[in-house]
DNA sequence: TATCATTTTTACCGTTTGGTCAAATCTCTT
DNA sequence: AAGAGATTTGACCAAACGGTAAAAATGATA
């Protein structure tokens, strides 16, 4: 199950949430996730929210006021799922094993919550209107600061001279890929609907692509 | 400017086109790229896309007889730029060279075509409801062709043991990252809206990434 | 079991949406 | 300059949309 929580400032203030209130968020927000996640902030429909979640849509807004809010409570909970596989990286141990590790962490982020990683992606795709400033603040602060781990392995000789930041996007968009096109890459796997074993290919891609070489050097017969 | 061409079958099968209709339809459908490649089919109106062209509503449906004949025009020329790069490879070549050229014309391709690469990304998220059948016959059959090329520089020693196809999907993501993503490539890299000087920056690190080896391998002192 | 707060439903509202139609205008050819 | 065909427009429609109000039904509690 996803991290998803409720927050605070729904009917009314009220002192502590209702047993009925607690279960009617949650299965509101897992409705909204998936619609929101296939088919972006315009074109989700709150009736479409409503039906997957087998629930009026005035009791929908019973306990979300409107649309926004309900993508706003999507987007926080997202936003740290997002970020922990990153804050993990640590400067003090060995280059292969903390950029191999968060391979892992972000590959496995994407089989646990493709659809958090669809909701992230139709966002960026409208051009972030809603977590613009996130992107600006909290990502760019934690990216420099982890781009600062990687340029020092650099400088030390542990790591190839590359733009650090780049290197994340190649991690980052290889491993979301999986979640993102899911679809297609099930289409030219030729695998059914719901398989997702090439999760264990793609870790091994993956690691072969960023641990080790790829293409042997050049021959000098 | 776009491979956007207008196809056959529009206002009651006329013999040939007129000056007004050639530039009407181009006119919607660079509208139209623009509106459905930010907010997927569901998310774009056809006021949107009138207002965007310029153009009334009922104009607009004068040229196409509706949203979804917009849109598959859209993804029929959309689907030519998309494989274009990939069938240029060649069993021929050096696969350094082969895979060095394939990234750089992909990524040329983001840069040339961001739109459409947001269009075709929109339409996978949607889990492909108007393309899926292209993906299963016409790319599937493509990437069997060039992934038996890198299996056979594989078997020769000359590519590391990998899957092909999820190399090729290595190659996909990062390369349309740089597109769909530019949103949170710019913010995090602190650029004005419009730059687009990453590019270079990107394709250097996909060169590194690709085509040499990223970590060292372990040293035994 | 009576009471009160919570939850759900029914009926609705104004706006937006995809799309139609016929009349009006424009363009091209002769 | 006239006529035919191509293009554009304004007025409109039914359905879907986001959202509201108030009554009805349910749940918790004493």
């Amino acid at each position: 199950m996803t991290q998803i929580s409720a927050s605070s400032e729904n009917p009314a203030q009220r002192r502590s949430k209702t047993r009925i209130q607690k279960e009617n968020e949650i299965r509101i927000l897992l409705a909204a996730l998936e619609v929101f996640s296939e088919n972006g902030f315009r074109g989700a429909t709150l009736d479409r929210i409503a039906a997957t979640a087998k629930m009026s849509k005035p009791n929908l807004l019973y306990y979300f006021k409107n649309k926004e809010e309900i993508h706003v409570a999507l987007l926080t909970d997202l936003l740290d799922v997002w970020l922990a596989p990153l804050r993990e990286i640590s400067p003090h141990g060995e280059p292969a094993d903390e950029i191999g590790s968060y391979i892992r962490r972000k590959l496995q982020s994407s089989r646990q919550f493709p659809r958090e990683s669809r909701l992230f992606a139709n966002e960026m795709l409208a051009g972030a209107p809603h977590i613009g400033d996130f992107l600006q603040s909290e990502l760019k602060q934690l990216v420099d600061e982890k781009a600062a781990i990687f340029q020092g392995w650099i400088d030390e000789g542990r790591l190839a001279p590359c733009d650090p930041r780049h290197l994340l996007f190649a991690i980052w968009s290889t491993t979301q890929h999986y979640a993102d096109f899911s679809v297609q890459v099930r289409h030219v796997l030729g695998l059914q609907p719901g398989d997702v074993s090439y999760y264990e290919e793609a870790l091994s891609m993956l690691e072969t692509l960023f641990l080790s070489r790829l293409v042997p050097p050049a021959s000098t017969d």
